[in-house]
DNA sequence: CGTCTTTGACCGGCGC
DNA sequence: GCGCCGGTCAAAGACG
């Protein structure tokens, strides 16, 4: 499936974007991110002045994650990118405040139950907390402290979702390569999408990373991918050597250089910063991207391999032209190797995005 | 032969 | 309790 997916695509087109739904108007908005229903805690929208998780996701440090949501911003004027952060496990309030705001526009979706369940879930809670109370009042001390024992037992036995992140990228490729080898487990039909969800897990040893891909039904040139846990391991691609460990040397985008996942970020997006890829081992390569990726897809073992060829486009087209504020910071892109200045630049960018 | 995909069955959570 | 749904399992098949 995913080899066909490959062969058939030619230019697959990946643009980062950055969801924001305080700045911009995007035909994507939250009520065709189309999420499951039933992890309500787990998924949200980004907001670039609230996500708190994404560094969490990489290597669970949050400081990283500013700087990161920064580098995000930087493609926020992109009217095709969107992401979002989900993170189980931190800022709770936070997300719950994220999803409540984002409830207020959701009208029906299939991703309508994973805006409002935290809200349901809220006054669930609340109703539980009355119920409790009144019971509470009936019951002698020793009673309350069993049955609070018990449910402490009870949550104690739910698992804890590990923290996701997900994001959207315009392709027509549906499994998007990101450094690390992948297996498939599974794949079930999505309510109201003719396009099926796949799930993914990562086939190192130990390492509990999952990832679903699913292809936008409203806008089927759109693919959303998410990531769940944070890999305990470094990317294949990394060892070999290669633009991610570029990346993964740069202590203000990525954080410390040695447990880095930069490819936990899409390939694609990577190549946003890094403009040319080119691969040394062509037999079994196949392209991935527009804009000169190369990749070894030798599912045996063949990790990729690529010669980084920085400022030179000559093999494949170019992207469509990008509307003028994508412009703009499609120039920032390309000076991605000096983080100082990427990040220093990012803030007075960002304030250009404010109306 | 090892690895990966496919796919129906199964499980658990949730709403009614 | 039942049905729906998302997520996972695992056997079988495909592939190089």
């Amino acid at each position: 499936m995913a080899n066909e997916d490959h062969n058939k695509d030619q230019f697959h087109h990946f643009e980062p974007f950055y969801y924001n739904n305080n700045h911009h108007g995007h035909e994507l908005n939250q009520s065709n991110f189309p999420f499951s229903s039933q992890n309500h805690h787990q998924e949200g929208f980004i907001d670039n002045n609230i996500i708190t998780s994404f560094s969490d996701c990489l290597h669970g440090n949050s400081m990283d994650y500013n700087t990161l949501s920064r580098a995000f911003d930087l493609s926020c004027s992109s009217p095709e990118v969107i992401s979002s952060s989900i993170d189980d496990n931190n800022n709770k309030k936070q997300q719950q405040q994220i999803l409540l705001n984002h409830n207020s526009s959701v009208s029906s979706s299939s991703n309508e139950a994973d805006a409002s369940v935290t809200e349901e879930d809220s006054a669930k809670s609340s109703k539980k907390h009355e119920k409790q109370d009144q019971e509470d009042e009936e019951e002698d001390e020793d009673a309350k402290s069993k049955k609070e024992n018990n449910n402490k037992a009870k949550k104690k036995e739910k698992k804890p979702r590990e923290p996701r992140f997900a994001f959207m990228t315009k392709s027509e490729i549906d499994h998007l390569e990101d450094g690390y080898r992948w297996r498939k487990y599974g794949q079930k039909a999505v309510k109201n999408s003719p396009y099926p969800r796949s799930y993914y897990r990562c086939t190192t040893q130990k390492c509990i990373v999952k990832k679903r891909v699913e292809r936008s039904y409203q806008d089927p040139s759109i693919v959303i991918t998410t990531y769940e846990g944070q890999h305990n391991h470094h990317c294949p691609a990394t060892l070999r050597g290669n633009a991610a460990a570029m990346f993964s040397s740069s202590p203000s985008l990525f954080g410390s250089p040695s447990l880095i996942r930069p490819t936990t970020l899409p390939q694609d997006f990577l190549s946003q910063f890094l403009p040319t890829y080119t691969n040394n081992n062509n037999n079994n390569s196949h392209q991935l991207a527009h804009n000169n990726i190369n990749y070894n897809n030798n599912n045996h073992n063949q990790n990729p391999i690529f010669q980084l060829n920085l400022g030179h486009n000559h093999h494949y087209p170019p992207p469509p032209p990008p509307p003028p504020q994508a412009q703009q910071q499609h120039q920032l892109h390309q000076f991605p190797h000096d983080y100082g200045l990427l990040h220093d630049l990012l803030p007075s960018f960002q304030g250009k995005q404010e109306p």
